[in-house]
RNA sequence: GGCGGCGUAGCCAAGAGGCCCAAGGCGACGGUUUGCAAAACCGUUAUUCGCCGGUUCGAAUCCGGCCGCCGCCUCCA
């Protein structure tokens, strides 16, 4: 069986097969970039790494489109609403496209440290805005678009399958309506797809009905055609973005296109601290930066990126996430025990001896990897699929204390390790810096000054001075480990 | 009010009718190893899956009720 993904347009898991054979093209809903990246769009954007990561690992050729919103994204709906990075920009006093500039560079930063593969094409909804206008026109054209003072609202009632994804309709969502109704709207559903500027208004662009700007939902349609085609294999986002944003995609691609917009629709579930849901307008969250460097209240220490990498895969994407040091810190050992072990394989493997690779591990390898597949397949169960490497992380253990084990055989651990755990899964890095930099170089020169003392102490069975000179480098945090050929030392 | 989801060991988390007296990780405990540690390996750590009923030869998995929690319906990954 190949790989069954979710379609939350369907309800159920479907064999996934892309529109063209042999190639996929993906959207996935990107950051607005008002500050700085926390947990929840880690939890998003490694998710969606992982599903990329593996339809190449698959032999999909795959073209990756990841927007950044730097204009149009509303505070609400409302009239009043000000737009994200004007009202914010004014808050730091800085040019909106600077804001825009400094946070979309802070994202690409903490994305790359948390091992996502860069998208293929980045597409800023500012710089689409001729494609933008152009998407409009042709919706007032074909009447599913009325000007109203400026403004450009689509028509919800022309569109009889609204609501196809969410599963609503309009009835009901008119009964539970919080927010109110500009009345420049036909129906309180309408959207709107261009927003007259004022004045004063910064950010603004000629067009057809006056100076303005386009409203947020526009730009996934607008860019998504351009780079991908009227219909996309995979679109994927946040399940809170599930309504209205994906909805309002849908109405205003299929709409000017005729055509099915998406295929399969993905969403991944929240991240949540305490239960509560972590969102930037709830003030609870806990950006990237500061899990990196530990400088948050609620967090004991500073973690390595891929240990929250790490816990995002140990549980499901569609499942909820409900984040905590104690969870992290739990991943932080779980992933240094993977790195650790790599590290010893790459490093015996070329003083193993010579000789074929062993039968029966081979066998095992090769079980491993249908094992992960079959977990992988089963719409990206990365939970099962981290088990597996956890299985070969204890073979590769094993294999290490063994001194007959051949180098050809640490050559397909390490083979498996790279391709599972660094290609799809991305926990297992292509290298581990050791000693890369001067200050690193010196400190292992040190360190191993100390160690030799005490190993001369243990020569001589002087084992008060051995233990008193390994306490004071457990002090400053170095952890020393014997083996029977030499001692190596590591920071805690 | 409408729509949807969740509740599995001390913690995180898979499993969705029999392979389950329930994977994997963290933690804890015991053992091997070690001068002692650390690391690693081996073993133990849920006869039970929120509670109560039902369907079934058989249920953590299906159905009903109850309790608790969460999301969407307004911006958020």
């Amino acid at each position: 069986m190949g790989l069954q993904l979710y379609n939350s347009l369907t309800r159920r898991k479907e064999e996934f097969e892309p529109l063209e054979k042999g190639r996929v093209g993906i959207y996935v809903c990107g950051p607005t970039v008002y500050g700085h990246a926390h947990l929840g769009h880690a939890k998003s954007y490694v998710s969606f790494d992982v599903l990329v990561r593996y339809l190449r690992y698959l032999g999909y050729a795959v073209t990756y489109v990841q927007n950044v919103t730097d204009v149009g994204h509303l505070t609400d709906d409302a009239d009043e609403g000000e737009d994200k990075i004007a009202k914010e920009a004014k808050k730091e006093k800085t040019h909106p496209m600077a804001l825009a500039e400094m946070y979309t560079r802070s994202f690409f930063e903490d994305m790359d440290r948390l091992n996502c593969l860069r998208p293929d094409i980045s597409p800023r909804a500012s710089g689409h805005i001729i494609e933008q206008i152009e998407l409009v026109k042709t919706l007032v054209e074909t009447e599913y678009a009325y000007e109203v003072n400026g403004s450009v609202y689509f028509d919800v009632s022309k569109f009889e399958e609204y609501g196809k994804l969410s599963g609503r309709n309009i009835e009901e969502m008119q009964a539970g309506a919080r927010v109110e109704v500009s009345p420049d709207k036909k129906n309180p559903a309408d959207f709107a797809l261009w927003k007259k500027a004022e004045p004063n208004h910064i950010m603004q662009w000629p067009s057809p009905w006056g100076k303005g700007y386009p409203g947020w939902h526009l730009e996934c349609s607008a860019m998504s055609m351009k780079y991908l085609g009227a219909t996309v294999d995979i679109h994927g986002g946040g399940l809170e973005n599930q309504f209205p944003h994906h909805e309002c995609e849908i109405a205003q691609s299929e709409a000017a296109n005729g055509v099915q917009f998406v295929r399969y629709w993905m969403h991944n579930n929240m991240v949540t601290v305490d239960s509560q849901k972590m969102g930037k307008s709830l003030n609870n969250f806990i950006t990237l930066k500061q899990a990196f460097s530990g400088a948050h209240e609620r967090l004991t220490r500073s973690y390595e990126p891929l240990a929250v990498r790490q816990l995002i895969l140990n549980s499901h994407y569609r499942s909820p996430l409900d984040f905590s040091d104690a969870a992290l810190f739990a991943a932080l050992s779980g992933y240094g025990k993977i790195a650790d072990v790599v590290k010893g394989v790459r490093k015996m493997a070329p003083q193993a001896p010579e000789g074929d690779i062993e039968g029966e591990v081979a066998e095992q390898l090769e079980q491993f990897k249908g094992r992960f597949e079959e977990a992988m397949n089963d719409d990206l169960n990365t939970s099962v699929a981290l088990s597996v490497v956890f299985e070969l992380v204890r073979l590769a253990n094993t294999l290490l204390e063994d001194s007959s084990t051949t180098a050809a055989t640490l050559g397909a651990v390490d083979d498996l390790f790279t391709r599972l755990g660094g290609d799809v899964l991305g926990v297992v890095k292509d290298e581990y810096e050791q000693t890369g930099r001067a200050g690193e170089a010196m400190m292992d020169k040190l360190v191993n000054v100390l160690i030799d003392q005490r190993n001369q102490a243990r020569k001589d069975r002087d084992f008060a001075r051995a233990d008193s000179l390994r306490d004071s480098l457990d002090e400053v945090g170095i952890v020393l480990e014997d083996t029977p050929q030499k001692t190596t030392w590591r920071m805690k």
